[in-house]
RNA sequence: GGUGCCAUAGCUCAGUUGGUAGAGCAAAGGACUGAAAAUCCUUGUGUCCCUAGUUCGAUUCUCGGUGGCACCA
């Protein structure tokens, strides 16, 4: 008997296989999978999101997917604690948990945590809102230069989302943002195929599975899906959340084109062509990420998944995991 | 069949008064600490359609050819 727990992270860019890969290991397991992608955790839009479908989510226990209204605001931050509050409770009946998805802030946030910063009040939010629409990015980079003259040196000065987090967090706490971040960069230079490095901030060990393909059979692959969720009645499901179409949770890739093409602004042919280009752009800036952490182990999509799978549990057993 | 126009980056095109060329898009590479399927940064060598001529030098001018488009038969 072990007390060994272990979080299998299986990673890859969308449309690479992930879904089915994960559903095996959770069978051979008998272990649940927790969702790590931010779009599938809310409810109404499964189709554009590549959900889990229900027939999925009968073979293995699924958390995390459909469990948000899309008017709720949600974070990597919150994703953190709740998926180690989950893991926590899941880890007693549990050796092996498995943790899927594509939203590699998500992950890294429970693999290695993120600094424990305040919610934003929303009358702050409001104001840094107000002030980058009338000012633009030139106010934001003075803010930043004036709340936090460090930050600044360092900053993607030409990026507002990274310059608007550092306001609003500097005016939330009164202190430089930068001040507020003590953790160092995530990733590591481990050689053991499960990051042990993380043991005295995580009460699991975590192996991370990269899963890829080629450049070219992934984009075709992404192309073909795109075809078929169409087919699957992408445009009625996108109909159905139009009015909503301003909330952070549908800015999404499809659903942007297809609100496109329901504000007349696009035809919908040039719609389906941009919901590809931009899934592959997406594919593409998912595969730079994953590329630059060294505790992933790769695996090889068109592989059989008996053969992937046998590559997971031998390194799982290699790691320290006791037979079971 | 005749006449005219066109042929330059993966695509759409600009340009070189003759000194081997550059935009947009596509594509590629990168960044990433609570909106992350978000947001942002970087990257432009290509037989300038082919042959022959004029010229020190032709992608540019001229003859011919090939392909495309339009109009006339």
């Amino acid at each position: 008997m072990t007390n060994i727990k272990t979080l299998v992270l299986i990673a890859g860019p969308t449309g690479v296989g992930k879904t089915e890969l994960a559903l095996r290991v959770a069978e051979h397991y008998g272990c649940p999978i927790l969702n790590c992608d931010s779009r599938q955790l809310y409810r109404d839009i499964p189709i554009g999101t590549a959900a889990p479908t229900a027939a999925e989510q009968a073979r293995v226990r699924h958390y995390f997917v459909g469990t948000l209204d899309l008017t709720e605001d949600y974070s990597a931050g919150q994703y953190e604690r709740d998926a180690l509050a989950l893991l926590d409770k899941l880890f007693r009946e549990h050796d092996v948990l498995i943790l899927s998805g594509g939203s590699m802030l998500y992950a890294d946030a429970v693999c290695h945590g993120l600094d424990d910063l305040p919610a934003v009040p929303a009358a702050i939010r409001a104001d840094v809102q107000r002030g980058y629409e009338e000012g633009g990015i030139a106010w934001l980079q003075q803010e930043v230069q004036r709340l936090d003259p460090d930050y600044w040196t360092i900053v993607d000065q030409m990026n507002p989302a990274r310059l608007r987090h550092c306001v609003e967090l500097s005016l939330t706490t009164g202190k430089p943002y930068s001040s507020l971040l003590t953790k160092q960069s995530p990733i590591t230079n481990d050689q053991s195929p499960i990051t042990n490095d993380q043991s005295s901030l995580r009460p699991f060990r975590i192996l991370k599975i990269g899963l890829d393909r080629p450049r070219e059979e992934l984009y075709e692959r992404i192309n073909r899906r795109v075809v078929q969720m169409m087919d699957d009645g992408f445009l009625d499901e996108a109909r159905r959340v139009y009015p909503e179409r301003r909330l952070n949770s549908l800015q999404t890739v499809g659903y942007k084109e297809l609100f496109a093409y329901l504000d007349g602004t696009c035809d919908l042919p040039r719609a389906i062509e941009m919901i590809q280009q931009n899934t592959r752009h997406y594919a593409k800036r998912q595969q730079t990420w994953l590329r630059r952490d060294p505790d992933i182990h790769w695996l090889d999509a068109r592989e059989a998944y008996e053969k992937n799978l046998h590559i997971i549990d031998g390194l799982l057993r290699s790691g320290g995991l006791q037979a079971e």
